[in-house]
DNA sequence: TAATTATTTAAGCAAATACTTAAATAATAT
DNA sequence: ATATTATTTAAGTATTTGCTTAAATAATTA
């Protein structure tokens, strides 16, 4: 609560912290959405879903149920959060709802799934 | 607990099913890592500390402390999970450690940087 | 219309998370 | 040695998360 100063050693740079303070609110609406997603895809269940939805296009809840032997409503939740932060989308065909990627937002997962690909075991 | 397959429709592609989950074992060992990487960089205040040390090379925890108006041990705590994944390392100068990136794992990082640049307010 | 299938939603709960305060280390200065 | 400063560690706690099971929607089929 006290917004006292934490740090009294000579060494700091009182410039430097005014400069850091400023680039963070600069760059705040930025962090505070990129952080959400990185959330989302920091959840080793929800990185599967979204690097398979990048490999095949699009899938279905029970697909994944079944791909990741996960019980249907833990995907179903899982795909919620996704797709409230606007990182995926559906399509429906009759009972079935098509899952995929929502292009959009995406220049840092691309880089994800490329890094996965390229740490994948080649043995 | 029970490995029932929960989707029965006709148009279910088992051969895709199949490379859904050949793709995941293959790429299994990424995945997991990566998505450690992420759930760190998914926490506002991480992504604050990993974006200052990007711009700003290093600092301490009281640094921190103060540009983000937090305790110091939660600045610390914070800051030992990022350690012990490697993201981060330290270089100790008499009382003061200061905390910097380690430059090896972070394509990932380095784009979510980029990204958090491009979309900071220019008002 | 009733039964079936795909999916979501809701409620409940155990585990993980992010802070707090207090105590322990570590280095420096008196 | 003692005191001060920077940092970490530990213990406690409220909140969030990720599942579970059961119930509710939605579309299809009999």
């Amino acid at each position: 609560m006290a917004l006292e100063l934490s740090c009294t050693r000579a060494e700091a740079d009182q410039k430097q912290l005014m400069r850091c303070r400023e680039t963070l609110g600069t760059n705040s609406e930025a962090i505070v959405e990129i952080s959400k997603v990185l959330a989302l895809a920091g959840n080793e269940t929800r990185l599967r879903i979204l690097f398979l939805l990048n490999e095949e296009g699009e899938l279905c809840p029970c697909d994944f149920a079944d791909i990741l032997e996960m019980s249907v409503p833990a995907i179903s939740q899982h795909i919620r959060k996704m797709k409230d932060v606007g990182l995926i989308t559906s399509r429906r065909e009759g009972q079935i709802l098509y899952y995929s990627l929502v292009q959009n937002h995406n220049e840092v997962l691309d880089n994800v799934f490329t890094k996965i690909q390229k740490n994948k075991k080649v043995a």
